[in-house]
RNA sequence: GGAGGUUUAGCUCAGUCGGGAGAGCACCUGCCUUACAAGCAGGGGGUCAGCGGUUCAAGCCCGUUAACCUCCACCA
């Protein structure tokens, strides 16, 4: 039996354990066709976000409801060791102890480090739990552990070998902070206040200035060169000439190449190869020097001379007082431009020359694309557009730098003989492990969530789960991480397994606040899923999130939403309540749908719709629309009307009256908590297991088929609702007190009596109290019905004024519509070339209109008569 | 500079095959009707951003303008 009241925390707690007891979340009935999602494994950092609870839920709904569909389901568990993210978090607690990472060592740091992952992976099994997810944990991985580490390891033996990972010297985007390369996407640019400063160099075989502008003088100490345009004839003068570098007073030869934009500033370039990406490739061009004047920590270095050791920031302040006083600078101009900043600390990235570790992407990015072309055996977007997005991307990509100089990750597996300096890489380890010297360097957090869909599923080895489960079915996630993660995986997938990671992406967009600001920590206004889930229930949040966007789109939290879901949850929860009550002991096998009376079959009628739309958009991540179709079917024709019409039918003396009722309402119910299972798993458990049931948990119990009942007559239904709402209408235009009599005849389309049915007195008899007589020759009021007409004997009440208004008011509407009507009807073009049932709809539509409109006017006239 | 998105009721958003504009919340009126006041019944409210085109028919397709948003690239 159901509590009373419904109470979330009380409906959702324990239900969660039970179902990891029973385990059926963990795969592996062979006689089903598999099915497989893999959760993006969240970081280790911290607590999950409202971004997770929406990810996580889209691909728990998506795999409770294949489940339910007699798949053999695998939402495969697992988490992210996130290297930078989680380093940082581990420096910053030592830091707190008053220790750094250097004092520890990297063997003890990394200890701290697996501690933390320990300790917060418990806390992100603790939140899963609370969103109800069914992972299979028996499956859990971690993008550190033995096996995920071998398949890092497999990828990057085999892409060496094939060339396909190199080591470069190469301008990189450097971490002063982290102390580490990052790749270009980990950097964000952000437009910046700043200064472009305009010096003069004196040219010095013939004493004139020219002015060079750059907006990082500290640069200055690694400049090889100043480069014109070859046809920029303001400068050709002083083309083989010298130039002085007003930092260091050294000269720099004037050299000319194509790259410069003569119309850009003065039109003369500086070239710091150790410092600029585009200056790199000059200098490689001509064979210049690169001189590195930055430390790692970015701190000047001996180039810089008398600012060896200084900040970048205030070597570029004090050598511009400098150089003004000794009358180089021209101007200082205030820009505005974008500045790289690094995703995970903040700071500003400076680029810098350095050695590492890179996969040369275009052949790997080619693969994919042509694969894309496959339409068996691409990878399908959901929304479609951002399948654009990701093939710009791959068609446009640069190699990616993926050695990190961190701790927390996998090493690279290189090593370089102590003598001869020959690299060694193959998947064990140097037999002559003391000769050589491994690699420092980690790998990019990404290498190894690039393999996870594989890696997880026991790549490289050939395991069961692989064959059975890969490629997985679909991918969940944000469009934020395409390039990061969806590409990354895309092409190792197509080169390491020959396959398509997955069949399908559904991309959903960011959840932002009640204002639609991005949620973050600096603004304070990020809500916590654990609030929302104690205030409200974890089944009203994630109804909330997944039926209130659609795909792709962002998606506002609001909080009136969530209750709104509450609200839902409850309705359901009472129906259920009425339900229980009614159906005495009745068990699975006393359903009996062979004598159902109209209003049963038209429930279950409805109700076969419901399920034929949900499935159809269930299999295209249309959740808002199922969401909305189930809120109707619930709410509006199951509560409002069937349980209401029910309160009649079960007090009927005829028992086969009251079975059928009974049976159906059962037999709908159990289909509507089904189908509402996905979405909301805690509280749909509760009334199943309340209400008779075929499994020991809707979890595994089967998705809602269509049931096959005798033939509704059509309308039938719907006429006596018309007739209802007519009524209460009437009721209302009339504020008849519920003690007031009406005496109510209702007349077809033919003008024939129509017989009450019981169901119809019933309902009415809620609101007012209706004799069903013949009232003709009485002060009526007239109501035109869909087909025929009401008429409502209303003599100590009526107000002619304002039926009149009302009457005319309804004309004024008919009239607009059959106008409309006409005019479709009169057009030729219509006839001709629309299609035969929109011609006959519009014509019953017009003939519905004229005879409403014709009572409306005869009804008129008897008004007018009165006045 | 390139690409994409958004613009529909007071607010937040749906709108599938082109064929009479929808929901939730808010608002107004009346109801504690024995599943539910977290509710019931009734109601008001829209130039579907502007302009043009295609079509018998456009919120939907095409073009264009505007505002806002996002991503990518980026120049001394």
């Amino acid at each position: 039996m159901l509590e009373n009241k419904y109470d979330h925390i009380k409906v959702e707690e324990d239900i969660y354990q039970d179902w990891l007891e029973k385990g059926y979340f963990n795969a592996g009935d062979i006689s089903k066709k598999p099915y497989c999602i893999v959760i993006p494994p969240p970081n280790v950092t911290g607590k999950l976000h409202l971004g997770h609870s929406w990810d996580n839920t889209l691909q728990d709904i998506i795999t409770r409801y294949k489940r339910m569909c007699g798949f053999d389901t695998l939402y495969l568990s697992g988490m992210d060791h996130a290297g930078i993210a989680t380093q940082a978090k581990v420096d910053e607690r030592l830091k707190e102890q008053g220790i750094s990472r250097y004092d520890l060592g990297r063997e003890k740091f990394l200890e701290q480090a697996w501690n933390w992952k320990e300790e917060y992976a418990g806390h992100i099994r603790n939140q899963w739990a609370g969103m109800g997810l069914g992972l299979d944990y028996t499956r859990e991985r971690f993008t550190l552990d033995e096996g995920l580490s071998k398949a890092v390891r497999k990828c990057f033996v085999t892409l060496y070998k094939e060339g396909l990972i190199y080591q470069g010297e190469r301008i990189i985007n450097w971490d002063p902070e982290a102390l580490t390369a990052l790749s270009n996407i980990e950097v964000i640019y952000k437009t910046t206040n700043a200064h472009m400063y305009h010096f003069y160099y004196e040219v010095v075989e013939t004493g004139q200035r020219i002015a060079i502008a750059t907006t990082r003088p500290e640069t200055m100490f690694g400049d090889v060169c100043v480069v014109v345009h070859p046809e920029d004839e303001r400068y050709r003068d002083i083309v083989g000439l010298h130039v002085i570098n007003p930092a260091n007073k050294q000269p720099l030869p004037v050299i000319t190449d194509t790259y410069i934009d003569m119309e850009f500033g003065t039109g003369v370039m500086k070239c710091t190869p150790a410092h600029d990406p585009n200056d790199f490739v000059i200098g490689e061009k001509y064979g210049f020097e690169k001189p590195v004047c930055i430390n790692p920590d970015a701190t000047m270095n001996r180039l810089a001379g008398e600012y060896d050791g200084l900040d970048r920031y205030e070597c570029r302040k004090r050598l511009v007082e400098r150089i003004k006083s000794e009358g180089y600078l021209a101007y200082i101009e205030e820009i505005q431009h974008n500045v790289g900043y690094s995703e995970r600390t903040d700071v500003i990235v400076e680029p810098y020359l350095s050695k590492q570790w890179f996969v040369e992407m275009k052949p790997l990015a080619k693969q994919v694309l042509d694969y894309q072309k496959d339409e068996n055996s691409k990878i399908n977007f959901y929304p479609e557009r951002f399948e654009k997005t990701f093939i710009q991307w791959l068609e446009n990509i640069e190699d990616w730098c993926i050695s990190r100089q961190l701790w927390w990750g996998h090493r690279i597996p290189v090593w370089y003989h102590k003598e001869t300096g020959e690299i060694y890489c193959e998947m064990e380890d140097p037999k002559d492990l003391e000769n050589y010297i491994q690699d420092e360097d980690v790998l990019d957090t990404w290498f190894s969530s690039a393999l996870w869909p594989f890696s997880t599923l026991g790549w490289p080895e050939d395991t069961e789960d692989l064959k059975r489960f890969y490629p997985t079915d679909c991918l969940v996630t944000g469009y934020d991480i395409i390039f990061f993660w969806v590409a990354r995986m895309a092409f190792t997938a197509r080169h390491l397994t020959g396959n398509r990671p997955f069949k399908d992406v559904l991309i959903h967009g960011l959840i932002r606040d009640e204002l639609g600001r991005k949620m973050s920590k600096s603004l304070g206004n990020g809500v916590d899923p654990e609030d929302v889930k104690l205030e409200y229930g974890s089944d009203a949040l994630r109804f909330f999130l997944t039926t209130n966007s659609t795909p792709g789109a962002d998606l506002r939290y609001s909080d009136t939403k969530v209750k709104a879901s509450k609200n839902f949850i409850n309705k359901i929860y009472n129906a259920s309540k009425f339900v229980l009550m009614n159906i005495e002991e009745m068990s699975l096998e006393d359903i009996d749908l062979s004598d159902l009376n109209n209003i049963d079959k038209w429930i279950i009628d409805k109700l076969n719709k419901t399920i034929v739309s949900v499935n159809r958009n269930m299999d295209k991540y249309e959740f808002a629309q199922v969401g909305n179709e189930l809120y109707n079917f619930i709410w509006n024709d199951f509560c409002d009307w069937y349980i209401e019409f029910s309160k009649s039918t079960l007090n009927s003396s005829d028992e086969k009256v009251v079975k059928a009722t009974r049976s159906t309402l059962l037999a709908v119910l159990t289909d509507i908590i089904k189908l509402l299972h996905p979405f909301m798993p805690f509280v749909t458990e509760r009334i199943y297991l309340a209400l008779p049931h075929e499994s020991e948990s809707i979890c595994i119990a089967s998705w809602p088929a269509v049931r096959t009942v005798d033939e509704l007559k059509s309308g039938e239904v719907e006429t006596i609702i018309s007739i209802v709402s007519a009524v209460r209408t009437l009721r209302v235009d009339y504020d008849v007190k519920p003690s007031l009599e009406f005496d109510i005849t209702v007349y077809d389309e033919n003008g024939s009596l129509v017989k009450i049915d019981r169901e119809i007195g019933n309902m009415l008899h809620k609101i007012c109290r209706v004799n069903w007589t013949n009232s003709e020759g009485k002060d009526l009021v007239i109501r035109p019905l869909e087909k025929g007409k009401l008429a409502v004997d209303t003599s100590q009440i009526i107000d002619y004024e304002a039926e009149k208004e009302r009457l005319e008011k309804e004309k004024e509407r008919l009239e607009q519509e059959i106008k409309r009507s006409n005019r479709m009807l009169g057009n030729e073009s219509f006839i001709l070339k629309a299609s035969k049932e929109k011609v006959q709809k519009e014509k019953d539509k017009l003939a519905s209109y004229s005879s409403q409109y014709e009572i409306i006017v005869k009804q008129l006239e008897e008004v007018y008569t009165k006045l």
